[in-house]
DNA sequence: AGGAATATGGCATACGTATACGCATAGTAT
DNA sequence: ATACTATGCGTATACGTATGCCATATTCCT
């Protein structure tokens, strides 16, 4: 049983035992025109009856294309140790299956965000391009995300999708998601409506959201009070932070809306502990529709994002941008998942 | 800045601006001590200066080794689209990081556990070795594993840690997590336990958790009732049916446990709706410690099982099985997690 | 001092595939 | 019959690196 080396089949044995040059067998499982329909179909019964398969070195070698793209993460600002935000794991799943359906591998990798990253893929020729995924401040990405324009690196990321962005860009309607919240809950009576989250424009995705439920009170003709927007980034500890930071100012506000469904259940459990019900005192509504949205107590109403459509788009962009130089970025409608945590 | 290269560039222009042969770059930069210090200095100097990177299809076909492993995830008998069973989630991203620290390139892919995923890494030198991930009908495995054993494949899987397993296998200690589950539910007074979950052995880690849970009892001279062992396989409607079915058929019981934290979530469901209290009327202990676990009302009880060693392990055994024929199995303690499910 | 052991690095080549090019054969048009 | 296009395939070679083997220079030993 020991026989560890067990010389691997290689096309120069299929053309062997197909009567044919090695080049033909290569023509042949690659579907060219060249190869007459008899040859193909003796070349590939063959091919299948050693088990052979291409080596996807040589190919990718002599080809210049690996037909693999790489995903990078961004840390969160707080990297916990093994919990990853489960926004990106879900959208993991959908470019995971995305990329499988194009017949392209995926080499999925974590960054910190200061590091040189770009190096490492750039001319390695590991990837054929890039999708880049990150929460954390958009400017420190900037100059690495010119550096891999400069290279010539196909990449698309995913944010807040804007006219003058660098590259290709996918992303939710931020800005109507917002709105949609807004709406809601002005529909539900509340008036004071705090943003728990990053409104500056480091934060692009965030600043849309806040920018988005702004929107609807004017539209309602409420008011904007600046001082019921605070910051959070992401984590829960963010959230009840915000949260105590709001009472302590004595704000009064009768409804919440999170940036992300962490920072709403952070928010909710600092809610609770003052004594304020949810949704009587304070409605609250987040983002993500993660897991653990449906099972807080109350349920959280939140905005859920397409990620499935998220993540087709993102390898489907890339592909665009191999083929020419077009940089197709695709903003992707969020839906509002009504729970309990505004209301019945 | 220099003059513009219209190639990117290769260990030859390296070699030509050092005045040293293209071996010798080779060798330099893969830290061959066939070279001197003040040569693989300047080497190195240059290396950098150019931006170089080694590319990885050359290098992989010339040793033939890719430094990277896939990680092959089988998905739930329910593929409901885009949710991924949280457990595999942390799991992956305890991988990735392992992997990183060890150097390696990270492929990841999804399968069906009917196609033919062996040979597309078999001997196509996508990657140097498989981690496999997958709860489902372990018998249906089993044929594939041992092609991978016959074609020479190194593989390492998560499971249930048995001398008799095929290949090495790293897992969770689930009989004594079981044992640790019953003596918890044991100490609170409860005395009739049921079990939901699988306990046949083609889920064998199921069916150790339950042996666990049969051990302690007999430690303390409780009768075991068949008829409180339920089926359940992943989802939350599992949960809930099973609950169902215990309710309809009589049966009386002051406690679950159940298989994983999803089931236990649907366990808590049906036992809401039925008018039972969680914990006074039935305590309800849960497996994973999935994010979601804390969020419940009330919080679950459950056992954590520790995905960080867990991913450093499968890698590590991994690794090892490259040199060595060896084969690593490793077992890895769980912890009990005490939350209001099971009383306070 | 003579010869051996060491250190350093060059030379040639292999890894397995894909593709530019050339060369037949056959079919069609002139 | 010539010339011309299309088809089907072989010849030669390049992709960029790693490594076995050998040549030279250096040091060491007795």
């Amino acid at each position: 049983m020991g026989r560890k080396r067990s010389t691997k089949p290689t096309s120069f044995d299929i053309a062997y035992l197909a009567a044919v040059s090695q080049p033909t067998v290569s023509r042949a499982l690659r579907g060219s025109k060249a190869v007459s329909l008899a040859t193909r179909q003796r070349i590939e019964a063959i091919a299948r009856e050693l088990n052979y398969s291409v080596d996807k070195n040589a190919s990718s070698l002599r080809s210049q294309r690996s037909n693999t793209i790489a995903l990078l993460f961004f840390e969160d600002p707080t990297p916990d140790g093994a919990n990853i935000n489960p926004f990106f794991l879900s959208m993991l799943g959908s470019i995971t299956r995305a990329s499988a359906n194009r017949g392209l591998d995926l080499l999925i990798s974590f960054q910190k965000m200061e590091d040189d990253w770009h190096v490492r893929y750039q001319d390695s020729h590991r990837a054929d391009g890039l999708i880049l995924l990150g929460y954390g401040d958009y400017t420190l990405y900037e100059s690495r995300l010119n550096q891999l324009v400069k290279s010539g690196t196909d990449f698309v990321r995913w944010g807040s999708v804007r006219s003058d962005n660098i590259g290709a860009t996918v992303g939710s309607d931020n800005f109507g998601a917002g709105r949609l919240a807004g709406e809601h809950l002005l529909s539900k009576g509340r008036k004071q409506i705090a943003f728990l989250g990053q409104a500056d424009e480091h934060y692009p995705e965030f600043a849309d959201r806040y920018r988005g439920l702004c929107a609807a009170l004017a539209d309602a003709g409420q008011a904007i009070d600046p001082a019921l927007q605070r910051n959070a980034l992401s984590s829960e500890g963010d959230g009840s932070a915000a949260v105590q930071a709001l009472i302590s100012a004595g704000c009064r506000f009768d409804a919440i809306f999170a940036a992300s469904d962490l920072i709403a259940i952070g928010a909710m459990r600092a809610l609770t502990e003052i004594g304020k019900r949810v949704p009587q005192d304070v409605a609250l509504i987040g983002f993500d529709d993660i897991p653990a949205a449906s099972q807080t107590s109350p349920p959280l109403t939140t905005i859920s994002q397409d990620l499935k459509s998220g993540g087709e788009q993102l390898v489907e962009s890339l592909l665009a941008s191999f083929e020419d130089r077009a940089m197709p970025s695709a903003m992707i409608p969020a839906r509002l998942v009504v729970r309990g945590s505004t209301g019945s």
